[in-house]
RNA sequence: GGCCCCGUAGCUCAACGGAUAGAGCGAUCCCCUCCUAAGGGAUAGGUUGCAGGUUCAAGUCCUGCCGGGGUCACCA
């Protein structure tokens, strides 16, 4: 494979060097060289790359860290790819890479053009990612729509760095809340038939529910409208949770989403599944019968020591045991929910990834005890908690209430802004910080919105690229690559380059931590790069992309175009389309 | 009260345990006969909430405080 990753080359070279030292009896044999990093630094004056192999070795080995690193640069200096190679500050040892090196990988990411910044730190291992898992009773709101985004641009990512990704969502089809659907589509059942709809406190009022009055009525005709609840519960409840899963699955459609499996809660009951994760924790002694404490401090006003029958959490890091039983002896959410991530483990993920919403935090450790017990410490289970989204318009916040009938769904933010803005705003922060999205400011084109930045610089890729085109250029991917990219030696131009060149890099530390947000980040610092060097163009008419020297022209776009490529991968990684043109 | 998350420039936020903590907005100033200025550059702005600790190295890890948010047994 050709060079991809030019931060893993060097730190092969420079692990390789080590060695060499320990040969030549100048390192003690058997270091461990795990933590001997090689990364871009933050000074440039500092170098292309500094590597802090001296002071990590230093105490294991003896000796000052300023005789390692003077050693090792003696070493580095001799390789053909590196121009020189200083020791600075407490140990640091910082390179600089020979131009060509860096005008090759424009040939290199030419070549490779969407493979550039794939990765095999996944080894085709298996993941798992649970995420949305929104409630069946009603369409996708906006609360959903980060967690969406971000599930599915995490899954995006982790394929892309050679994880064997699979997207799950989890069908919470089993409790009390779809009883409260099926009677609420019971009563636009009726409604369907002329009769006057009761909608008592605590059913859903949405009109969404209409059509499935509707569908019922096609379905069953009036032979439900005189009979008892728990005549037609069950059916009405199957019927109107599929009608609300048909919805769901168009809206995550219209954002780009696309589940793998989709999982019901329901359908663990009366399979014995949920009774066999129990009986595998029993097995270790994890569930037990007994009466928890009240919660410390504050203790509920209707208290009252009750018997249930418990998971031993604590065992695994919990702060209390957890039932998994009510009092009447049904299980509560927790127990299939135990048997659903036993079911994950059983079917072979290496890894497991569940997208909550904030206000499940306290779910998590329970969960992850849960999973540490079933795998027997074997599948890590990472919970990503997806913090509020704070919707403004007209430069106010704008408050959702059901009531007023002011309720923003998936649908109302994809039709007004659109997916690939949407997708891209939901990026733009951690995601456990709380982000703002301003129906007004995200369709701004400005440099204040960071899609429009993004996409513009795209668009001015592609604007070369046309202008190339009609001058009678070849501008093929293939062709650009073989131009004579010893040309590309101003500073300015290396440092667009060394921008690309930390792609894989990036692709690589996002997929670790699974923070998707860092591809959006990158591509806000990629295309300031390339708007900057844009602009120097308007005062150094050599720094232009279009040349009269096709030669040096042809060098310059292929420079270009390989930011485009970068800008689409990124993209892709997010699921928003790139614009070629601004309009 | 217990647990979880957050606290970084006036504002909104970045920063795989690395060097002199970075962007954008706002402020002051500058750059359009030239590939889209829908952009760019410069200046000012900081005890990373506080106090300890671990480390060659801490915004980052640990402990304790302070402040904000979330959550807290038979809801999902």
């Amino acid at each position: 494979m050709p060079r991809m990753n030019l931060f893993t080359e060097i730190r092969t070279l420079v692990t390789a060097e080590l060695g060499a030292m320990t040969e030549a009896g100048d390192l003690p044999a058997g270091l461990d060289l795990s933590a001997v990093a090689v990364e871009p630094p933050r000074d440039p004056a500092h170098g292309d790359m500094s590597t802090n192999a001296a002071m990590v070795l230093a105490k294991p080995s003896g000796k000052p860290p300023r005789a390692i690193a003077e050693a090792l640069a003696t070493r580095l200096a001799a390789d053909p790819r590196i121009s020189s190679a200083e020791v600075a500050g407490p140990g640091f040892l910082n390179l600089r890479l020979r131009p060509a090196v860096w005008q090759g990988m424009v040939a290199t990411i030419l070549q490779a053009g969407d493979a550039y910044g794939r990765s095999t730190i996944g080894a085709g291992q298996k993941v798992n990612v649970e995420f949305v898992s929104a409630n069946p009773t009603g369409p996708m709101h906006v609360g959903h729509v980060r967690g969406a985004v971000v599930g599915d641009a995490l899954a995006r990512l982790l394929a892309y760095a050679g994880w064997n990704v699979t997207r799950e969502y989890y069908i919470n089809d089993g409790g009390a809340q779809v009883d409260v659907l099926a009677r609420s589509a019971f009563e636009r059942y009726r409604e369907a038939h002329g009769l006057e709809p009761e909608i008592r406190e605590g059913l859903y009022p949405g009109d969404y529910l209409i059509p499935v009055g509707e569908a019922l009525k096609e379905k069953y005709g009036d032979s439900l409208l005189d009979k008892g609840e728990q005549y037609w519960l069950s059916d009405v409840r199957e019927f109107a949770t599929e009608m609300m899963m048909q919805m769901i699955r168009e809206d995550l459609a219209a954002l780009g989403v696309e589940m793998d499996v989709y999982s019901s809660e329901k359908a663990l009951y009366g399979t014995g599944k949920i009774e066999a994760a129990l009986d595998r924790l029993q097995e270790m002694d994890l569930i037990y019968e007994g009466v928890l404490e009240p919660p410390k401090g504050k203790t509920p006003e209707d208290w009252e020591p009750r018997e249930q029958t418990l998971f031993r959490s604590t065992a695994h890091g919990d702060d209390v045991d957890r039932p998994v039983k009510k009092s009447d002896g049904s299980w509560t959410y927790f127990a299939p929910d135990i048997a659903y991530h036993y079911d994950k483990v059983t079917r072979g993920f290496d890894q497991l990834i569940d997208i909550f919403g904030a206000d499940h935090g306290g779910y998590v450790k329970r969960m992850k005890a849960a999973v540490a017990a079933l795998s027997a410490g074997r599948v890590p289970l990472d919970i990503k908690l997806i913090q509020l989204v704070k919707l403004w318009k007209n430069g106010e916040p704008f408050k959702m209430s059901k009531r007023a009938g002011t309720y923003v769904t998936l649908r109302d933010v994809v039709e007004q802004v659109g997916a690939d803005v949407t997708r891209f705003v939901m990026l733009t922060r951690k995601n456990d910080a709380a982000l703002d999205f301003d129906f007004d400011k995200v369709l701004e084109q400005s440099k204040e919105n960071p899609v429009f930045y993004v996409q513009y610089a795209n668009a001015r890729i592609n604007s070369v690229l046309r202008k190339a085109r009609e001058q009678g250029m070849d501008v093929a991917d293939g062709t650009l690559a073989t131009a004579d990219l010893d040309r590309l030696d101003h500073p300015a131009e290396i440092a667009l380059i060394a921008k690309l060149a930390e792609w894989p890099r990036l692709v690589e530390i996002a997929a670790r931590t699974n923070e998707p947000h860092r591809v959006a980040f990158y591509l806000h610092e990629l295309a300031s790069e390339l708007h900057g060097l844009w602009n120097r163009g308007n005062d150094e008419a050599g720094l232009r992309f279009l040349q009269d020297d096709p030669v040096v022209s042809q060098a310059k776009i292929a420079l270009a175009r390989a930011v485009g490529v970068v800008i689409c991968a990124g993209l892709g990684i997010l699921g928003v389309t790139p614009v070629e043109e601004m309009r």
